[in-house]
This record gives structure tokens, sequence and C-alpha cells, in this order.
RNA sequence: GUGGUUGUAGCUCAGCUGGUUAGAGCGCUGGUUUGUGGUACCAGAAGUCGCCGGUUCGAACCCGGUCUUCCACCCCA
């Protein structure tokens, strides 16, 4: 072997405990999608690219995998192309499938595909990795798995108010107390921008102001300039940053300001429906807080946009994040289907956990009892009781060879292994099994015939 | 995509302005202990110093390229 193997930038294996640890989340977040009335679907790890390309914007579509076609691809573009050496140009010719960038895009095709057979409101949820051709950084990778619900067909806001529910649920059901769902309304953006005259500039407008609490007022206001807003527009906007009081208060301020913009106002609306419905029913150990600058990136929301970022202190972006989208279904030819989603990051709530050490102590737990291998016949009287224990749904092993009682005990020691079971010449002859609990150092000698007896300290 | 940063034993890291046989802790192997792990003591193995090239009498150290890591932009889970 000449080097040592590697795997691409961005990707990662995962260890037996790490593994462990995923799917403890992965199975709350299952559980809680079902409770809340989800169905699973799965769609394909590729797609067509026109599917997916100039769904994300321009940055997005730099930021697809793209697959090379099969074949002697090259031949098959013409030479102006070819000699053109531009990329745009010529990847179209010879790519067309690319790997999933989100689940959202590939759901809307499938509901397009499948609109005959589905009950609307449809409740999807999918758990599956999408790949990114980002730059990695810390909790940012480029093959990382999205845990998505979403309901199409409903236009109720009834949606929203359990989506936030059901972030709450995870989250509590994670230990993971304290996280603040933020909220805020493409409407109420739509209006701003309509009232300070940026109407057009709607995208830029949302871009800078999101950056509020990184860069502050300041940043914002010469952002806002260098895209082209004027002066006037900005000088405009200040109330906004003065806002007091709780959401439902600032809501009301905010009523005033957008008096003139229809669809300030029937944000406004919306979001305070949502909010008097969720301190209505309580949460159980979130906040929610309503965030004016909160925009998002992903062009398709046109309503309701909420981002779930970790407790304070805990130095990561967003955990978890979704919103309405009115149209997305449109772009594949199926219109007036409303939909609302959230998604989960199950690679930032992983680390979130293990920095607050809130993985449970025994998901490591891979192995109940070892059973000591002394020679031929003893381990063939281990292997008898070792089904039988397996037969009861207990995780059992034999050591496989004889070796020194020390390395066979270090190695239950190191796997984490709560019992060891000794049985050696003496016990084969009084038909008897030693076991050892591993934490306290304590033996007890059980009968052969009575394994029942072991199984109820187990 | 732009700018920066990182890479030395299985792991975490030392290694002075380039100087001869590259170190520590943990882990690993063996022993003290031939039916007992987690503690202690003793001994031992293990590194083409990320990779390729250059400068130099001489490079882990300087220079260039490349891959990787992390960070700030961009964007986002």
């Amino acid at each position: 072997m000449a080097h040592k193997p590697s795997i691409p930038k961005g990707t990662r294996d995962f260890s037996p405990s790490q593994v462990s640890k995923r799917n403890y989340i992965f199975d709350i977040i299952k559980k809680h999608f079902r409770t809340f009335g989800f169905q699973p679907i799965e769609t394909p790890s590729f797609e067509k690219s026109e599917t997916l390309l100039g769904k994300y914007g321009e940055e997005g579509d730099r930021l697809i995998f793209k697959i090379l076609n099969s074949g002697d691809f090259i031949s098959k573009v013409d030479d102006v192309t070819y000699s053109s050496k531009k990329s745009n140009t010529i990847a179209p010719k010879i790519s067309e499938k690319a790997l999933r960038y989100d689940l959202t895009v590939p759901f809307a095709r499938y509901v397009v595909m499948n609109q005959n057979e589905l009950d609307f409101p449809f409740k999807r949820y999918q758990i599956q990795p999408v790949w990114r051709a980002d730059r990695p950084q810390k909790g940012r990778f480029r093959e990382f798995y999205q845990c998505d619900a979403d309901v199409v067909g409903s236009k109720s806001f009834i949606q929203e108010i359990e989506f936030i529910q059901l972030y709450d649920s995870v989250f509590t059901d994670l230990g993971l107390k304290g996280v603040t769902i933020k909220m805020n309304n493409r409407k109420i953006l739509a209006g701003i921008a309509e009232v300070i005259g940026a109407k057009n500039l709607l995208i830029d407008f949302t871009v800078a102001l999101d950056k509020l609490d990184k860069i502050g007022i300041e940043g914002v206001q010469k952002e806002m300039l260098e895209k082209g807003i004027s002066a006037q527009s900005i000088e405009k906007l200040t109330p906004l940053f003065s806002l007091m009081g709780g959401s439902l208060e600032r809501l009301e301020s905010l009523k005033q300001l957008l008096a003139d913009s229809e669809i300030g106002l029937e944000g406004i609306k919306e979001l305070t429906y949502i909010i008097k419905g969720v301190e209505a029913l309580g949460l159980k150990s979130s906040k929610l807080g309503l965030d004016i600058t909160l925009a998002r990136g992903l062009n398709y929301y046109t309503g309701a946009i909420f981002e779930v970022s970790a407790p304070e202190g805990i130095a990561m972006g967003s955990i978890g994040g979704g919103g309405r989208y009115d149209d997305l279904t449109g772009i594949f030819g199926l219109k007036d289907v409303s939909g609302v989603g959230i998604s989960f990051g199950l690679d930032r709530i992983y680390l979130v956990l293990e920095e607050l050490n809130l993985f449970p102590e025994n998901i490591e737990n891979t192995l109940d009892v070892l059973c000591v291998n002394f020679g031929e016949d003893e381990a063939m009287t281990a292997l008898q009781l070792i089904s039988k224990l397996r037969e009861s749904g207990v995780k059992a092993d034999v050591y496989p060879t004889a070796t020194k009682m020390q390395k066979q005990m270090k190695y239950a020691n190191n796997r984490k292994v709560p019992y060891v079971i000794l049985i050696g010449a003496q016990e084969l002859e009084n038909k008897t099994f030693v076991v050892k609990n591993m934490v306290n150092g304590e033996q007890t000698e059980y009968a052969m015939n009575a394994i029942e007896e072991f199984l109820k300290v187990l």
C-alpha cells in the first residue's frame, strides 16, 4: 500500500458508538414525526439536473454536485461548445444528473408526480442524506442527513402551530432544553420592503437584514447601500430596530409601520394567529420568539419561516429550520398547492448533545453478557447458555478463543459489558455458571437450569 | 468561489533562530498475578514528521505545489 487510504473532503466514517448516538437521535425524531401523523417516503440520491437546477438560486446551483454522464460523453459535445472552455455551457452537455441538494425539492417533484394517488393534506417525513459542494466547517459537511417533515395541500395555520409543537416535542425528548424557535413571515419582510420602496430588491434586502445579530445595525445599513437600496429607504427602516416588548406587542407596533402594505398586514395577521395558538397550547421546554430580521436563504418560502437555534452559550449555527411555501409544486406544473415544513439538522444536533453531554449512558452498551472461554468443553456449554439468553433478547457472546483470562476480562471491560459469565471445569461439573457484575465486582453462582433467576437481574 | 489556518506513534500533543540516533502522556503488547477487568509497579513494540518537488554540506523546521482540518467571507443543516 503506497498511500494511506482516505475519504473525500467533508465526508465522514461513523464508528459503532457514533452510529448508536446518531440512531438515538433519528429514533426520537422519527417517533415524533409518526405521532404527529406523518408518513415516510424516500426518493433517489440523484435526480435529473433539470429537477434541481435553478431551484436554490445561483449560489445553490454552484453547490450542487453534478454527475458525469456515462460512456464517452466528451465525444458527444460539439466543437464550438467544447472549445468555449466555459463550464456553464459545457456542464449541461456532459452532466444530466445531480446529487440531491435537499429533501424539499425532490418532495415537491414526488407530490406532482403522484398527485392523483395522494390524499391531501399529505403529511410526509423523510430522513435521508443530501450533498452540497460547500467548503466544510464545523457542523458543515458535504454529505449530511436532513430530517424533514412537510405538509402539502393545506393552507391552515394550524400546521404552523403544530410544527412548533413538533420541534418542542423532539427537543424536549432529546433533553435539549432552552432551544429558541425563531419565527418570522416573508410577507412581513415583503411588506417592509414595499413600505420603504425597495420592493424589487427584496432578496438583497432580506439577506442583509438577516445578518443583523452578526454585523449590527450599521453593518446592515452599509450592506444595503452597497446593494443599491437608497439611503432614504434605509432611513425608514430605523424604527424597526427599536421595537420593544413581547412578540404580540411588537407585531402590534409593526402594524402601524406597515399600515400601507396589504401583504405586510397579512403577514402580521398570520403570525399573530400562530403565536396566540402556540401560547394557548403551551410549550414544554422551548422558547418561541418573533425575530423580524430572520430571513432564511431559500427563495421558495412565502409565508411563515422558522429557525431553531441551540440553547444559549453553544456556538453552533441553526439546528433546524423551515417555513411555508405557497408555490413549490408550481415549478413542476401543479398550481395552488400550499406546503409548509421543517427540517432537523442531525449533525449539528449531535454536536450540541455531545457538547452538553446529553446522550444517555447506556447508549454504547452493545453487549450485555460476555462468557469467558476456558476451553472446548466449557465453550460448548457456554454456547448453549448464550443461545438461551439470546432467545430472551439479551445481547450475549462467547469469547472465541481460550486465551488468558486477563485478556478476556480486559476485552469485556473495554466493551463496557456489564456482566461476565464464567463456566470453568468446576462449574461444568456442578452444572452451574458464575456471573460477575463488572460494575461492583460481585459474583453470583446460578444453577444451569435456573437461567430465569439471572434474567431477572438483567 | 475568496482569504487565512492546520497536519509529528493508534489517540492528544511537545520538538528553541535548519545540525547528527524525533520525544511525552494515554493506549497497545509482555511480566509482577498459570480462574478475574477497572488501581499500582517493571519492561517492550510502534513514526519515509500529510504527500510531491525545490533551496541547503545538512530540512519535522525555509520555499512552491497538492490533499486534509478548522476559521472568516459567501451561503447554509
